[in-house]
DNA sequence: GATATTTTGTACTGTTTCGTACAGAATTAA
DNA sequence: TTAATTCTGTACGAAACAGTACAAAATATC
């Protein structure tokens, strides 16, 4: 509430949240096991101490990693998906907003933290449940998206379509690592949510 | 050719097949990085030397696991697709088989060694290489496949439908990974199935 | 039986890595 | 000025790890 009190000792000079996003980098790029605490030291520019006070261990470090990638795309892709007006656009908007994130560069993709790292590194409990709960949220998102665009579609065209437009978004993450380029996947991407809405549109409900 | 000429020094006791179909297993359970070769040696019941002498380091075994793990699928799921009738019949027994290679029961699932543990390591050249080899490998294989299914489709239809498909099967790594079950995946197969024939029957070729 | 040849694991070295104890720095309160 | 408090990095110990030298084992040849 009140910052305006100076607190008592040394007055800290550690930017943790900068220091996060130079962790999040590190780990999309290189993996979770790969990263030694050295390695994150060396980005974030704190020692090794420092960072054990800030974030604990490295799986902690790793899983509020995630965390803070996650609000980076709830913040900027999820409005996207959620506009009204147009499912396809929704769709494709939201993709290529995803591949921004995705991408820091039309070549070079650190990926998907979650997509791209997790799976490795599942047998981690508390690493299977992140990835669990994202990518139900992506389901969870798309059939709410889609949903309100074709009320009158059953569950079961509904669930079809939804899983077409997560896989697409999952399989982004290992394609972008793959090499592929951003203008590749916004073509797949766009492709995917023609044919989504191609397909909620062409079949009768049951 | 002839194998009956023994050789002249100790006969070799290490069974180097079994050995790398152990070393695939750690690999697509635990990942690339996280694995040691003391867990290598463990697991194939070889010395630590004695992998060297046999697969190299541990780069240079993993991408041999890779290889195997590909002629695996190339022995017991491609032929599924390639089966000749119907395309969705194909398409979900393929599906289906790469989930009996995914999952060793209903419910654990070591997952696909290379979509699930090549991107967290994309940054190694010949990791990427491989990756990237795959994707394309399976994107050429639905394409030839959906291609003698529907001679008169355009180019475009084909591709959508091609990374509809392809994409499912990359993502069926993250989901098995993420603890979903088996027959949650089959179901996700047989809807993708269907939701491509429908696709590929319903669009007018330009 | 002795020697050459090939395979194998024990044991060693140097390096990397994690985690923390502890001392020094920077500030407020007395 | 001194003491209390909070923040920070240097420096240490312990464990894990990669890679290899070398000796022992097991066979063929002489």
């Amino acid at each position: 509430m009140r910052e305006l009190k100076r607190k008592r000792g040394r007055p800290p000079t550690i930017d943790a949240d900068a220091a996060m996003r130079a962790v999040v980098e590190l780990f999309r790029s290189k993996g979770y096991a790969a990263v030694s605490l050295d390695e994150l030291s060396e980005v974030t520019g704190l020692s090794r101490p420092s960072l054990y006070r800030s974030f604990g261990n490295k799986l902690s470090m790793y899983l509020r990693a995630i965390d803070v990638f996650g609000e980076q795309v709830v913040e900027s892709a999820v409005p996207k998906l959620q506009d009204d007006g147009d499912l396809e656009v929704a769709l494709t908007n939201f993709f290529s907003e995803m591949l921004n994130i995705y991408y820091r560069d039309d070549d070079i993709a650190p990926g998907c933290l979650v997509f791209g790292t997790a799976p490795s590194n599942a047998d981690e409990a508390e690493i299977q449940s992140r990835l669990s709960f994202s990518i139900e949220q992506v389901d969870q998102l798309m059939r709410a998206r889609m949903q309100k665009a074709f009320p009158a579609r059953g569950s079961a065209q509904l669930d079809s379509a939804v899983h077409i437009a997560s896989n697409t978004l999952i399989a982004f993450s290992a394609r972008a690592k793959s090499g592929a380029t951003k203008s590749e996947l916004l073509e797949i991407g766009a492709q995917s949510a023609h044919a989504i809405c191609t397909l909620l549109q062409g079949e009768r409900a049951d």
